[in-house]
Order: structure tokens, then sequence, then C-alpha cells
DNA sequence: CTGAAAGCGCTTACAG
DNA sequence: CTGAAAGCGCTTACAG
């Protein structure tokens, strides 16, 4: 019963070994089988005889081996994370929630940046998961809308959640961010200043998120009586400099809208940027929405009301949705983008 | 000859198994001993039998499996990365370095964020170590200014590279960045453009990186005859927040400073918005650098002459060292902080 | 509900 | 320079 060394075990201090199954099954006085099976959650063992062996388990602070039981049921207790999202703070938010969800789990993360555009992508994927026979991938957009990549994971037989701003598989292989509310939000609050011309700034066609942003700021406002007319729609490319110039495009008009939705902060941060070259006021002249709040939205200046989406949050659903360890007991709240209001939004100027 | 499937191998498309040691022994006509010596670059192998086996080994596309390796072994093959900057571009391209020295190496990368505030650091370290047996960890600052921290990877015997601005431990657990290096740089920029009224924005004490950056800067300030009085010398945080406060003190000074040499980036951005607020112009007014050269330099207004720290290739090093596959041939500079000018900086107005 | 046997794919001693 | 034996710490069939 006593936590403290025998003389035997103190002899070698530092060094001891740490406790295999065998010295749990000899202690408990079952076979190392059994063990196996309340590790594994088995059903098929004696209450009795499983509080025993716990208690046992407990006491030698005993973990099973990841590498030996990844040998032995042929995977290994890794999960992967491939994504091609440029933006660093999503990665680290995205690691960060995957780690929540691992948190004791007895899995650890790997990581796959990669290029859809390279010609090893799909190679380099695939070495990927199987040098370390990967237990299952997490994909983040971009690369979770692509098909050949979720082709290739049911082809090789890996396990995998895809998360993406809409319905792309069955439910169990899907997180859906819900990007369409957060464009609802935008139209919401913008019509609430009493915007009427309201601009949008669109990331690259070739991105989901751009349509489901686009589409729910879109809806929203025609259901306000507003619309979005086809010269206040502007292309960008999800970047700093498309921004920039799609900004000055748009401000440059003759009757110039009052108001941008930039389809993430980094385009709005360019909005910003071009307001200020052409000397156009944010707020007074013009009100600019971003989306995602990522830190660079209030270092800004003025800085930026924008579209909050909780990636950690997100990150944490999809791991334990790989997992198969899902917990409904939280507000489901907090996994749906909301909206951030700082100083870049206004009601229009009197005219 | 042929890499095309025999009928029988044929038969079960797609599941067909991965091709083992035995596998590689019983065709190449030797034991699996022996080819155990080929994978581990035994130099105890006759060079035709290597060959023999090696082409074997090419044809079926073979690699070992690193569990049953890591199983054998007593040791994963898996390299930790141990970190608790809050950038996540530092984060990001510490990872994407350290994947760039491990490629093709078998080894594969998984994460640690941490905390050294939290009372269960040191125990969540030595799990995150032992869970998985990893092969070795290299920390980042600040935690690898850690004593603690080094003195845990001794203890348990796991193989730690610590990239730190100074030097903390033996070569063979060291990567520096020099940073004093790059403090240098900033002052012979300000010193060449005539400034004479210079200030200093620390980080906290409590970070090495935060001294060396100083004494460089004021080594060179030095050398050419200037020097960094007191008064102009502010502490802040390396946040946001701390380079507007400090921003501010610095630039409502009666004799205020002409210009300010922030430790970082962030507060670089703190001390542009702290001069937007008061009417001061950069770089006409006062001259701004910043240090790392993260994104946020070239989208500040006006853009950010700072500091770039090469942090991928830092990183790549960082795991090579650790690997013990260092790669001597790349240029030694690549290594070292450099300047980069953009438009805040200029010589100070004429009085 | 429990266990003895065989095996996962490698490496470490130990021989020769 | 090469190999047969034993073992790393687990799990999967297969019995009972």
């Amino acid at each position: 019963m006593s936590k403290s060394p025998t003389p035997e075990e103190g002899a070698s201090e530092g060094l001891r070994r740490r406790p295999t199954i065998n010295d749990i099954a000899r202690l408990a006085g079952v076979s190392k089988k059994t063990v196996s099976r309340v590790i594994n959650a088995s059903p098929f063992v004696r209450d009795d005889t499983r509080e025993r062996i716990q208690a046992v388990i407990a006491e030698l602070g005993f973990a099973p081996d990841p590498q030996a039981r990844g040998l032995a049921y042929g995977r290994a207790f890794l999960i992967g994370l491939v994504y091609d999202n440029p933006n660093p703070q999503y990665v680290v938010n995205m690691q960060l929630g995957l780690l929540d969800g691992m948190r004791n789990s007895g899995f650890e993360l790997v990581v796959h940046p990669c290029d859809r555009s390279s010609p090893t992508f799909l190679d380099d994927l695939r070495a990927f998961i199987e040098r370390q026979r990967l237990y299952g991938v997490v994909l983040t957009p971009s690369v979770s809308e692509d098909e050949r990549a979720a082709k290739l994971m049911a082809d090789i037989g890996c396990a995998y959640v895809r998360v993406a701003s809409v319905t792309l598989d069955t439910p169990d292989h899907m997180i859906e961010t819900r990007d369409r509310l957060g464009g609802r939000e935008a139209a919401a609050h913008l019509a609430e200043l009493g915007h009427t011309k309201i601009a949008f700034l669109s990331g690259p066609p070739t991105f989901r998120s751009s349509h489901e942003r686009r589409s729910g700021f879109e809806e929203a406002l025609n259901e306000r009586g507003l619309s979005l007319a086809k010269a206040y729609v502007a292309e960008g490319a999800y970047t700093y400099e498309s921004g920039v110039e799609c900004g000055r495009a748009l401000l440059e008009m003759a009757d110039r809208p009052t108001a941008i939705f930039a389809g993430n902060d980094e385009m709005a941060a360019g909005v910003l940027q071009a307001a200020r070259q052409l000397g156009v006021r944010v707020p007074e002249d013009v009100s600019v929405v971003g989306f995602d709040d990522f830190q660079i939205a209030s270092r800004l200046w003025p800085t930026l009301t924008t579209v909050r989406t909780p990636t950690r949050e997100i990150g944490r659903l999809a791991v334990e949705r790989l997992m198969g360890r899902e917990d409904d007991s939280r507000d489901p709240k907090s996994r749906l983008p909301s909206l951030v209001v700082r100083e870049s939004t206004a009601p229009p100027a009197k005219r």
C-alpha cells in the first residue's frame, strides 16, 4: 500500500525502469491480456477485477507504451494536422485547439504544412501518413476542400476530419465553421448603422469560404431590403496587397460605398491602407469590417470591427470527432462566428 | 528486375502489405540483422553486400517501421518542439525550419507549447517527453533559458538543443541567435543617418535577448562616439501595449529623441501608434527601428525598418545538431541577424 | 469473463 | 564481416 520505494527498488534510483503491462498483471494477479482489456476499456471484465487492476495502475503510475501498442495495433498513436493556410495565427490557434482535445488521450500531434499546387502534394501527404502509420488526420482549409486529399485518406484507410465552411463530406468526417453566419452578422451590423451603399471584397473564388461569407452577407442584406450592387463587389486574393488594390478601386469610385466588408482581416488591413493613401477617413467616410479577428485587428488604426472565428474551439471539436470522444456539454454557440465591434465602423456621414 | 506486380502480389491490389525487413533479407539472401546494419549505416558490412541490399530496398520502396525500430531501440523517432514564445509567426517559422532539417530523416515533429509560470510546467514537460519516449527536443526562448528545463532533459536522458541569444550550455546543446549583432546593425544604421539623440526600448529583463539586443546596440553606438542616455532607455514587455506606453513616454519628453530602437516589432508597432496619437511624424520627426521582421513590419504605416532574424534557418540548424547531421556547406551569414531598411527611418530633421 | 500462444517489425547483446 | 536467438511491450486471434 505504500508508495515509498522498497530497498530493492531504491537501489538503482533515478534509472528505475518504468512499469510494463507485465508488472501490472503480476501485481494484480491476472494475465496481461486482462490488463490490456482494462487499458482498452473492454466491457468484458468483471467490475472487481477491473477495479483491482486500476488500483495497481494508479499506484505504479503505469501508462502503456504507445510504441508497443502502436506496433501491435498496426497504427501509431499520432494525429496529424495537414494545413496550407499561410496565416501563422490560424495555424497556431488550430494547433492549440487540437492539443486541447488530445489532452490525456495518449495521442500526440504531428504537423504537416503542404502546398496543393506542388506536383508532389499527394505523394508527400501519403508518405507523411504511411511513414509513421498515423491514426488519423485533421485537414483544414483550403486543403480540406481538396477532394483528391479526401479520396487519398479513404483509399489508404486513414481516419480523417475535414474542417471547412460548408458540408463536403459525411458528418463523421466534417466540422463546419459556418462562415455564412459570420457574413450575416457583418451585414446586420452595417445595416443597423444605417448604411445602404455597401461593398464586398471577396476572397479568391477557389476558396469555399469566399462564397460562404459573401452569400451570408448578401442574404442578410436582402432580408433587410438592401442589396449588394455588382459594381460594389471586388475580387481579392485574401492577401494584404489585394486588399490595398481592391480597396483603392472601390474608394476611387465616383459614387463610392460608405461601408466595405472585406472577406478577411488581411484584406481589411489593406483597405485601411488604401483609405489612408487616398485621404479617406475611417470610419467617418467609410466603415470597414473584416473577418477572422486575428491579432492584427486590434493593432490596426483604427482598430478593426471584425467577425471572430473560434479557430481553437473548432480544432478541439475536430480532433474530438476524430478520436470519437466528443464532449457535448459545451455551449454550442462557442463554435459559431461572432461579431466584434471596434473603431472602424460608424453610421454613414449625413449627406 | 521488374517493378510491375506479379500475379500473386496483384491479387489483393491496394491492400498490398508493405515490405518488412524480412522481405528484404529474403530477397537479398542475407539475415535480417545484416539488413538492419545497412539501415543503421553500420560500417561492418561488405560493400557488395551493402549494395545488393540497397538495391532490393530501393526496388521495393522499403522504409523501416519507426514504431518497431522505436520499440526495440527504446526511443521513438520523434522530435519535440518546446516553446513559449507567444508570437505565432515565430512558432510557425521555427516549425518550418525544424521540418526542413528533418526532411527524409525518418523523424517526425511533435509540438509542446508550455508556460514556465505554471506549477505543472516541469511535470507536463517530463510527461510530454516520456509518454512517447521522444528522441530529443528543441527548446526555444524563453523556455530555452530555463535551467530547470535543461536539467530535466539531462536527468531523464533526453537529447536536447537550446536556441538562445547567448551561450548557455555546451556547443552540442546550443544554437546561438547572436542577437547582439542585430543590435549593432540597428545602431550602425541610425548613426549613419546622423542621429545623436537615440533611445532604446527594452524587452523585459527576464529575457536574455533584451540584454543582448541592448548591449550590441550600445556597444556599436559607443564605438561611433555616441552614447545611450539613461533617460532615453525605457523598459517594455515585448508587447504592443508596452510599446504604446513607453513610446508615448519617450515622445512626450521635452528634449525628445530623434530615433527609437525598439527591442522587437510588436513594441515598434506600439511606438508608431503612440507617435500617431501624439501627432509626431515618422520618420520626419522620429525614426523607428524594430527587431524580428515579422509580417507586421511590412503592414505598418510607414513600413518598418527592422532587424531580420532568420528563425527558419535557426530551426533547421537546431534540429540538425540534435540529429547529429549538420550540413556545413551553407553560407554562415544566412544564420545571422540582418538589417532590413524600410520607410520608418530617415536622417533627423535639420534644426 | 479470463488466459496461453503467437506475432507486430525491428534491435540489442552474444557468437563465430 | 555475418547470423541465430532473445526481447522491446503491447494486441490480435483463438480457446475455454
